[in-house]
DNA sequence: TATGAATGAGTTTTCATTCAT
DNA sequence: AATGAATGAAAACTCATTCAT
């Protein structure tokens, strides 16, 4: 909700820092002047919008954080019905997968981000904020599923969001381990991991 | 398998890592010095015995992650029925959660180990040596279930593993949100995850 | 004498910089920002006006002297007997001690004003050229003493001067160095500075 | 007395910078190379023994201040008469006038030491007993004058004191404004000093 | 063999100066 | 004419690695 306003400044070194993270790059190994390059900035610029490096690294994975969410919350909404907006989900991981703080790898990191030497920052306040609106998107998920019927709300709140996590992360496994799943496509994962749900919440 | 052999100075320095892994160091920005200080050996010695701070680093956590899984499989061996196993792995969850190179969260990384600046190094080969002993240790699971016959063998292996996979996961996305699940017991937590299985595979 | 003329802006520049100095900055850390802002302009006006920081700061300070060792003429000026003449100096000293270029100070800063890297500048002749008007302030004073029969006129001039710098400073060291002092008033002080010159110029 | 105890090492940095003191530079334009190479150490030794540059700085200039006081308090003690003593410290004053941290410009300097950003250190309390200890050499200079009768107690200390700071700075005055004394020798400006003290002490 | 003091390359950070507005 | 955002050269500081002991 009442995300951070970043003026356009800000938002440009910000963006040059994810877009670094997005190439692969590793947060903790990126240097100023890389982000002053991606940035199309100079170093001093980075100074005057931010105290140090590493707020720069923290704010922009929070930003990445909040524009992945809020993408997929929009990727959902624009499915009608429950089947598509979880295979639509399954379809965000896989666009993602190699992107270190995509809304799959939030889901799975434990809630925290890496934390740096000085970590004097909101960091992980608004970390548990971006978990609470991962959290919130299952809900919304799942309420989708009872109202068409496609799973029953018998079990549980706890019960059913375990579910949920577990079935998404288990297509995730699935794609970061392909080789462990031999002869097995993407559209049979997504409809193993459909089936983990149905069989779960019916 | 073929597990690399360490004199007794190399394997204090690489548990000397292992322990600042252990007790929450980030493994990006950990010092040469803070190594020394752990293994309580000089600064030099630790060149006499790795190239650089980044094989240290690799290889303390190829160790201890070798160490988890050899830890887990005889946790797991020492009990007798499917359900006792499967709540043995649970416990060892619980146990580690906080070790950031826990088999948990080797479980969850994708596979993949951090990558540092000149990765000249066999890492990811062990990883995935790694990767497919904790995959072993599933399927192992999931035979001492069709024994018993707590679980049936009808569906694909690969959706086994994925459930496996989900089940476990759902369990440790508890533990690490507890927050989002107010009212909920570790016990509770436990018999859901085991309750995931029981559904998606029978 | 032939004081340099500035406009308006650079005045309101210089001025800014004098009251960073009286307010205690040390001139060698005053930064262009700091300047712009006590000065109310913009970090680009001062550019508009001077070549370099370093010739604002000098400036400042041959503004700074000069403007002091006018109001320290006038108020002697003002007093009409060798004594008050005297104690009208004292007076001054006491009020200007914390001003790093106050009047005081230049007596006591064997005459340099602190060097610039880059001393291109006409610097050390303006500043001598202070130091001359301080002498001749000083020689009037003793003028005006013999005039009166308050002191006489035995002595070589050099001695007069010196007893005089000497009797000054002697009552700077007191307030600078006021608990070396104790139970020492102000006015015991001042009048201990006047019996120097009295004893020694009689 | 109780002076702080350094390394060798620490001799050595201090003494760098020291010596880029004595030959005149200044110490808020020093860089931490300078030092480094004055030093004769790598640039990163000076951060083993040193947290700053700034406390570099403070420290060396306070042990250079000490090292000037020693050499004072001997140079005095090796005269027997106080004449003799006192010409000592005039000569001294001549030696070191160059050295922006000598004894007289210690003297003159209202006890203060420049002060630094981030002044978390414990500069000005040693630089008050630095003042203490010049304060006691002059009340000694003061006693063997009264022992052999070249001047009467009769005044109270502070007055005493007074006379003396005021009978040193003026002779400081002549040497560092010569031109204001045209046809002045060394010697008549000392003798000149030595008879503010004789007639404002008599 | 083991050490940690010493180093300097490589970073982060600052700030005088410029220049588009 | 006045500004302050932007810059990058220069300075402070860090720390992996070496090497004399």
């Amino acid at each position: 909700m009442s995300e951070i306003k970043y003026s356009e400044k800000e938002k440009a070194i910000l963006n040059g820092m994810i877009n670094l993270i997005k190439s692969g790059a590793n947060p903790y190994l990126v240097k100023v002047s890389d982000i002053a390059k991606s940035a199309g900035v100079g170093k001093g610029t980075i100074y005057d919008y931010f105290q140090t490096k590493e707020e720069v690294i923290l704010k922009a994975m929070l930003l990445n954080i909040s524009n992945e969410i809020d993408l997929l919350a929009k990727r959902i909404d624009a499915k009608s019905r429950f089947k598509e907006k979880y295979y639509e989900v399954l379809s965000s991981i896989v666009e993602n997968l190699q992107n270190k703080f995509s809304t799959f790898n939030i889901l799975i990191s434990s809630g925290k981000l890496p934390e740096f030497k000085d970590n004097h920052m909101q960091g992980n306040h608004h970390c548990s904020s971006h978990r609470n609106r991962i959290e919130a998107i299952i809900d919304q998920l799942l309420s989708a599923g009872y109202k068409e019927g496609a799973i029953k709300d018998i079990e549980s709140k706890a019960y059913q969001r375990m579910v949920m996590n577990g079935s998404l992360f288990a297509f995730g496994n699935y794609l970061t381990m392909q080789k462990h799943y031999p002869g097995i496509s993407l559209q049979e994962a997504m409809d193993y991991s459909y089936k983990i749900i149905m069989k779960s919440l019916n």
